[in-house]
DNA sequence: GGATCTCAGGTTGCATACAAAATGCACCAA
DNA sequence: TTGGTGCATTTTGTATGCAACCTGAGATCC
């Protein structure tokens, strides 16, 4: 008996509910601080409020809604101080992932890093400024994923993830800009050298300039 | 006899099916790899399966279970070198938490840390070592949700919540167990002295003391 | 005998229905 | 006008039913 053929219509469920609803958080499309209805999201990504539900709590542990008990979900909105805040722990965590994950990338990985960095480059230049983020969290992720080490992989992107939704290229100077894209470049380089304490120190780098570049320096308590 | 010392019941108590699941993790009753039935738990605690399924979900986001689609969610196990990883992290940022946390400590919350690090030379004297875990984790949580940084914080609970399922007190020698209580006790005098930089260093060597005691050194590449 | 197929039991994924809680608004009184 | 009160609507929280899927045991075929 031929078994039947998996109806052909599964493509539109890429991911699943929940990377669907992250999508209108981090494309935009849904602001900061704004409510997250579970039947308004139901209706508009086509799925009854079950799936909604699970990815908005697990957004909640993600830290990119915030969830208030029988009031409902909203995007989370950042004080400038969180958004100082986040640079500070980003600028301690993320050097350290480098550290580990460049002496273990695969010539691909590098090969990719390449790729979205040139593709940054490319989006800075015709101005596509929205796609940049996209881009940008696929790059930095992929030394988080490669750091070898499953937990700190996870912490990680627990703590970056909110950080995209606070994010914006549109912040920065041209000359913020153009530097940040040297530091891809920069990044890319000592990924290929296999030079993990070289990724570490660039990276630093990169991650300070940003804090700076989004206005988001400390006042020293 | 007296068998009930301050539980760490500060947070959430019992109320919370989420709450009631991860007890059960935390208080090893839910052995690492075994399955979590939706619909075992779901008698067991008195509720439907949908909040059971909420609370797996929240527990995968956090990393203490794993859920294979329609194959079910499992607590989560480790390796040994998943194990050395966590350490070593913890070994990064933990005193870092420490250093930041400590100015901001209130009175109330020195005599909780006095309070919980008594419970837990009270438990090594009775030899109830399963206790230890919930207060321990209910010690270091402390310092991390003090930090004063939110991100940091959920961060940092996201790579010690796992780190709890692998942590066993009883692989400790009697004198790795008594050092353990020393540093705590030291901890505490660190933190009513809002030293915030004694505290990070006794951290440090208390997570790299842990580290030994459990037998999780690494390999370092 | 060994491998494959079939089917039954059980488990998860999703949709729907209902209960509880919160919000907003009209209305009333001071 | 202003402040409070009660009702109607909206929204979330929970329970339950059903379909899809995975797993394992027994039958079947070579």
């Amino acid at each position: 008996m031929e078994t039947h053929p998996p109806l052909p219509r599964d493509r539109e469920l890429d991911e699943g509910t929940y990377a669907q609803v992250r999508a209108l958080i981090t494309s935009g499309e849904l602001a900061a601080g704004s409510w997250l209805r579970e039947k308004t999201l139901a209706e508009r990504i086509g799925v009854s409020r079950t799936p909604i539900r699970e990815a908005l709590n697990r957004l909640s542990a993600e830290g990119m809604v915030e969830i208030s008990r029988n009031k409902g979900a909203q995007v989370v909105s950042f004080t400038p101080d969180d958004v100082a805040g986040l640079y500070d722990v980003r600028a301690g965590f993320e050097p350290h992932a480098a550290l580990l994950a460049v002496p273990r990338l695969t010539d691909q990985d590098v090969d990719r890093l390449a790729e979205l960095a040139a593709a940054m480059e490319e989006a800075v230049r015709s101005g596509q400024l929205d796609s940049l983020s996209a881009l940008n969290s696929a790059f930095h992720g992929l030394f988080v994923d490669r750091c070898g080490n499953r937990h700190f992989a996870t912490a990680l992107q627990t703590l970056m993830r909110p950080a995209v939704v606070a994010h914006t290229f549109r912040k920065y100077s041209p000359e913020a800009l153009n530097r940040s894209m040297l530091h891809h470049a920069e990044l890319v380089a000592a990924a290929r050298a296999r030079d993990g304490e070289w990724a570490e120190a660039i990276m630093r780098t990169h991650i300070l300039a940003a804090r700076n570049a989004a206005g988001a320096r400390h006042d020293r308590h």
